[in-house]
RNA sequence: GGGCGCUUAGCUCAGUUGGCAGAGCACCGCCAUUACACGGCGGGAGUCACAGGUUCGAGUCCUGUAGCGCCCA
């Protein structure tokens, strides 16, 4: 039954003298709990406090759509974070925001409006910005509403978007910065050309498919008429802009080739053969076998500078020209650089580049110049965004040099020189060596992607971002006499009125010659604006990548360069090193990388976070990553809706293992009748599982719903008789139960405790209190241990255990019979439950906050050694501390013994389906009748048993089980006896023991097991031995005494 | 091509200095015992992917193989 349903089921909640509801109905809590924590400002940091201080930045969610599973567990980590932390007595700032995702959210609201006909052409500039801001304006609205529900402590007070005022201000400061000190320039350089979306890209925007293509062989005769040579190529429409061909300086064909020229086919160009070590010789002249290339190589490679980025490299190499024969749609054109436009090949400008390709090959064939063609599979980049294939594009783009040493030569020494593969580069500067991963094995994903860095190309020919804040025009007066005498590409920095007034103004000499003058304006220099117009200057109309403003997100947000303008003072220096980074791995070479460099470069040194922790990716039940569009996710939202916000994040935590992907099979809820089934799988075009877009609905014939992939793909329409069906998975019942089991216990609790004790000294208590403070302190230490290291599902298990399995399934079924007679016990009871409780809250605030307050109103005293601050709220109540002493290896022992005599007989009840109702006599050995005396009557209340007798006062047909290597014997267990049955179990018994008492005999005999072992391993298996062989002689004289 | 990870019960996964193979779910019994059937008690179930090596002893450490997945070129 869903949640909706069990609501509607049960109209009016029950209630019984502890004032609680009989069961947990999250929808019942959650939101007036929510409102609590707001109202009471739980959440807000304070930087004039003396507490120390804790921070998360919480890595903003984009503004495209609203949040995912894998957002839900990322927040429930952080939110687990920074709970503990605020109960611990920090002063926890939990930053939340969002991200203005550029690209992404340009491309979503363009989509939409391709719904309607329209086009971001058909509006000015403005107009356009206003309706992506009107998108983003809903799903921010949308996050932080999903936030809140997920129960995220962040600081809402101090909520942050990437393009707000605030983080507005730090772009342009730190843009200014770097373009005055030289780490950011413009430049013409070959970027990854989105034509779709008419944009350059970083090279981590690019995503590697593997796409079915074909290897061409095309024909480019010699000028000397001497014959040809054979190029191949899987993009021949690039031929257009050809200005050499290579071979391989070790090829034996160089020699004969070397100095010659070929006459390029439509083109006319007479280019050179130029010689690379780069090329690929076939393997019959040479080339490596194993190089899948070598087997399709013909030894000569066409270059296309302008086109291809390794033929960029060659270019360089050897001087090459860059012959551009594309536009920024992607299609051949004339007019951005290529002017060597034969007759024939005019023919071919204006088309795209998909029609070119097939005319080109076209015209190869018809001329005779086509040698042969084969498949071929490769990788192409294709857009991460718009999904089309990159064309590698010679365009003038801003830069920020990140492979200069102050950026990535920082960013490698402030890896903790333990996590450094090699020598650590870390010396003494302020924050070097200051960041640790979790788990260990990203810093080298981390180092690795520093070692192998390129200039970061930042700008984007979108409307929706920052706009670049620099403004130029084609150089005058001084300017213009100073770059004349520049050599080309040196930037010359202009001590000018505008850079008196704090503007960086500097000139540069392009390669064509042309002089440009640039002036890059800082925070509040609004006013200069109007001066650069009048003087001719425009500001670029392009915006910065998304991760420049992302990068800065750790210092703009805590009001970097001028905290005080904003109304932040202090916050900088406080919460910057944040504690901890959470984030996906991916996300470690795009945002981590960068928030890196500009806060080191930026905050002399400092790092953003100390800790940077890798969480795992969910996938669905397939292993297939969820996507949106495949409809295989959970929404967090359906998730709270069958089983609740704690549940939700109890689970995900549980789930959170060091492990890099986490399964997580997705059902369906069947709207007709509420219940939960797997669907019927299908694949979708794309290879990927889904659910089938129609179901059947599993209880009512005849009924039929729409998948989450039938609405996605436009498959099936959802409506009244066909309606969309939410997604859940039976995984997240684990934290169902748990949050019902915590509720009920705690109703159990504080009906068995009317009258607690005022205080209780624990060393005067019988064992069971002891045992059960010394659980709880251990659960407590286990904690701590779990989250210091970031082991969330150790943490989960700590939680689980101590409340299921000693504090339900043991504590209160032994202090069941009478607690109601002891305050003392009672008192022990709600001090460990509180405890526990506070243990539970950072995983479950709604369900323990919903306890709390009928937990405080039954207060019960000091328990010696386990301090509970009081509280009204949980939230911001202390964090349980438990003294050492509490920890108590002998009573857990003893208890342990206990135990084991319990499930003895327990195990014999069960295997011979005893009545629970049927109580029964133990007759036991010396040890097990001492056990049982000791135990306050606890054997005899958990195993069922009515009296304890000695061993010698059985009757006939009492059954025996071995304890501790003495005979013990169960007598009433049945009305009449089963020989059968008993010599079987016996025989079972005795086959065990033999096996297990042969297993250590093994060990022993070993003359080296015995010399080599720690003496302390090798007694305990003496005594196992010992043990096993008692036990089998006792089983064997209860099977002789069965008789024949 | 380089790097990283995974392979343990039917399923999803723990197993942190090498020392008695675990949990939850599912399954099979018994029980609606007045906290909880989103429950209690019991049970069955594993050549720890494969092959070597180190060691008194390997799920754990080393080498190699196979399959699956991710990241970077």
């Amino acid at each position: 039954m869903t949640q909706a349903q069990s609501e509607t089921a049960s109209a009016a909640a029950e209630t019984d003298s502890t004032g609680l509801a009989k069961s947990y109905r999250p929808a019942e809590h959650e939101p007036r709990i929510r409102a609590q924590w707001r109202d009471a400002g739980c959440f807000h940091a304070d930087p004039s406090s003396s507490r120390s201080p804790y921070c998360i930045f919480i890595p903003p969610p984009n503004v495209t759509a609203a949040l995912h599973l894998g957002h839900a567990l990322n927040n429930s980590l952080q939110d687990t974070l920074a709970r503990h932390a605020r109960m611990r007595g920090m002063d926890v700032l939990w930053m939340p925001g969002t991200d203005h995702a550029g690209i992404a959210t340009q491309t979503v609201v363009e989509r939409r409006l391709a719904l309607k006909g329209k086009r971001r052409t058909d509006f000015t500039r403005e107009a356009f910005v206003e309706q992506v801001q009107a998108w983003k304006d809903e799903y921010e609205a949308t996050i932080l509403g999903q936030l809140e529900e997920l129960g995220a402590s962040c600081d809402f007070s101090r909520t942050r978007f990437t393009m707000d005022p605030v983080c507005a201000a730090a772009v342009r400061a730190a843009f200014h910065r770097l373009f005055d000190e030289g780490l950011i320039e413009r430049g013409r350089r070959l970027v990854n050309w989105d034509p779709a979306t008419r944009t350059a890209l970083a090279d981590d925007e690019v995503e590697m498919r593997d796409v079915d293509g074909r290897m061409w062989y095309l024909r480019y005769p010699l000028e000397d008429g001497t014959g040809h040579v054979t190029v191949a190529t899987t993009r021949p429409e690039t031929m257009l802009g050809d200005t050499a061909v290579a071979m391989n300086p070790r090829d034996p064909l160089a020699a004969g080739l070397r100095g010659k020229r070929v006459r390029l086919p439509i083109v006319g160009r007479v280019i050179p053969i130029v010689e690379d070590d780069y090329v690929v010789m076939p393997v019959s002249r040479g080339g490596d076998p194993a190089d899948a290339k070598a087997s399709v190589a013909t030894g000569f490679l066409k270059v296309t500078p302008a086109h291809d980025p390794n033929d960029w490299d060659i270019g360089r190499r050897h001087e090459l020209a860059a012959i551009n024969v594309m536009g920024p749609d992607g299609a051949i054109s004339d007019r951005h650089g290529w002017s060597d436009v034969s007759a024939e090949a005019r023919a071919f400008v204006g088309k795209s580049r998909e029609e070119a390709r097939k005319a080109i090959v076209a015209w190869f064939k018809a001329n005779g110049l086509l040698e042969d063609e084969k498949p071929w599979r490769h990788a192409v980049g294709h857009s991460y965004r718009s999904g089309v294939p990159i064309e590698p594009w010679l365009s003038e783009q801003w830069f920020v040099k990140v492979t200069d040493d102050r950026m990535k030569g920082a960013a490698l020494r402030a890896m903790e020189p333990a996590q450094f593969d090699g020598t650590s580069p870390a010396g003494g500067a302020a924050g070097d060596g200051g960041m640790r991963f979790y788990p260990a094995r990203y810093a080298k994903t981390f180092q690795q992607w520093h070692e192998n860095l390129r200039d970061w190309c930042i700008s984007r020919q979108l409307w929706w971002g920052h706009r670049i804040p620099v403004w130029s025009r084609e150089a005058q007066g001084e300017a213009a006499a100073i770059g004349a005498k520049a050599a080309t590409n040196v930037v010359v920095a202009m001590d000018s009125a505008w850079a008196k007034q704090g503007a960086s103004h500097k000139v540069r000499r392009r390669e064509d010659g042309s002089i440009e003058e640039l002036v890059c304006l800082p925070v509040g220099a609004d006013a200069m604006t109007k001066e650069l117009d009048h003087a001719g200057f425009t500001q670029d109309p392009d915006v910065l990548d998304t991760w420049f403003s992302s990068a800065l997100w750790p210092m703009g947000t805590l009001g970097w360069p001028d905290p005080k303008a904003f109304g932040m003072q202090g916050m900088l220096e406080r919460y910057n090193p944040s504690a901890v980074l959470s984030t996906a791995r991916d996300i470690i070479t795009l945002w981590v990388s960068r928030m890196t460099m500009f806060n080191r470069h930026f905050l002399g040194g400092k790092v953003p976070f100390r800790h940077v922790f890798i969480h795992p990716v969910i996938q669905d039940g397939f292993g297939q990553r969820m996507s949106k569009s495949l409809g295989n996710g959970l929404d967090p939202r359906d998730v709270i809706h069958s089983h609740g916000a704690d549940a939700l994040r109890y689970t995900l935590l549980d789930m959170t293992t060091d492990t890099q992907d986490l399964r997580v099979p997705v059902e369906m809820v069947d709207p007709h009748s509420g219940e939960t089934f797997t669907p019927e799988y299908t694949r979708a075009p794309s290879g990927h599982q889904v659910a089938a877009p129609v179901q059947k609905s599993p209880k009512h014939a005849g009924k039929a719903m729409v998948s989450s992939y039938g609405a996605a793909s436009g498959l099936a329409t959802p409506n009244d008789s066909q309606p969309l069906a939410r997604n859940t998975s039976s995984r997240f019942d684990l934290g169902r139960n748990l949050a019902t089991k915590l509720w009920n216990a705690t109703r159990f609790a504080l009906s068995n405790a009317p009258a607690p004790a005022g205080s209780v000294d624990l060393s005067k208590r019988p064992a069971l209190d002891r045992w059960i403070a010394s659980r709880v302190a251990r659960a407590i230490h286990r904690a701590d241990a779990a989250l210091a290291e970031y082991r969330f599902s150790e943490y989960a298990a700590a939680c689980y255990d101590v409340l299921w399995r000693d504090f339900c399934d043991w504590y209160l079924e032994a202090a069941k019979p009478n607690a109601k007679a002891d305050p003392e016990r009672q008192a022990v009871m709600l001090a460990c439950l509180d405890a526990i409780v506070r243990l539970l809250h950072p995983a479950m605030p709604f369900v323990t906050e919903a306890l709390w307050p009928a937990l405080c109103a039954r207060r019960a005293g000091e328990v010696k050694g386990l301090s509970r601050a009081p509280s009204t709220m949980l939230a911001t109540a202390a964090w349980p501390s438990a003294a050492p002493k509490l920890v108590d290896e002998c009573v857990e022992a003893e208890f342990a013994r206990m135990q084991a005599l319990v499930e003895a007989i327990r195990n014999i009840r069960g295997e011979r389906q005893v009545s629970p109702k049927r109580r029964i006599r133990l007759c036991a050995s010396a040890r097990a009748a001492a056990l049982c005396r000791a135990s306050d009557g606890l054997v005899e209340a958990l195993a069922g048993l009515e009296t304890v007798a000695d061993a010698g006062a059985r009757g006939q047909g009492a059954m025996a089980f071995p304890f501790e290597g003495e005979e013990c014997w169960l007598d009433g267990l049945v009305e009449q006896v089963d020989a059968g049955a008993e010599r079987a179990r016996l025989e079972k018994l005795i086959a065990d023991r033999r096996r297990a008492a042969q297993g250590y005999q093994g060990k022993l005999g070993n003359a080296g097991y015995v010399a080599k072992a720690p003496p302390k391993v090798v007694e305990e298996t003496r005594a196992m031995l010992a043990a096993a062989e008692a036990d089998l002689a006792a089983a064997e004289r209860a099977l002789k005494g069965l008789g024949a």
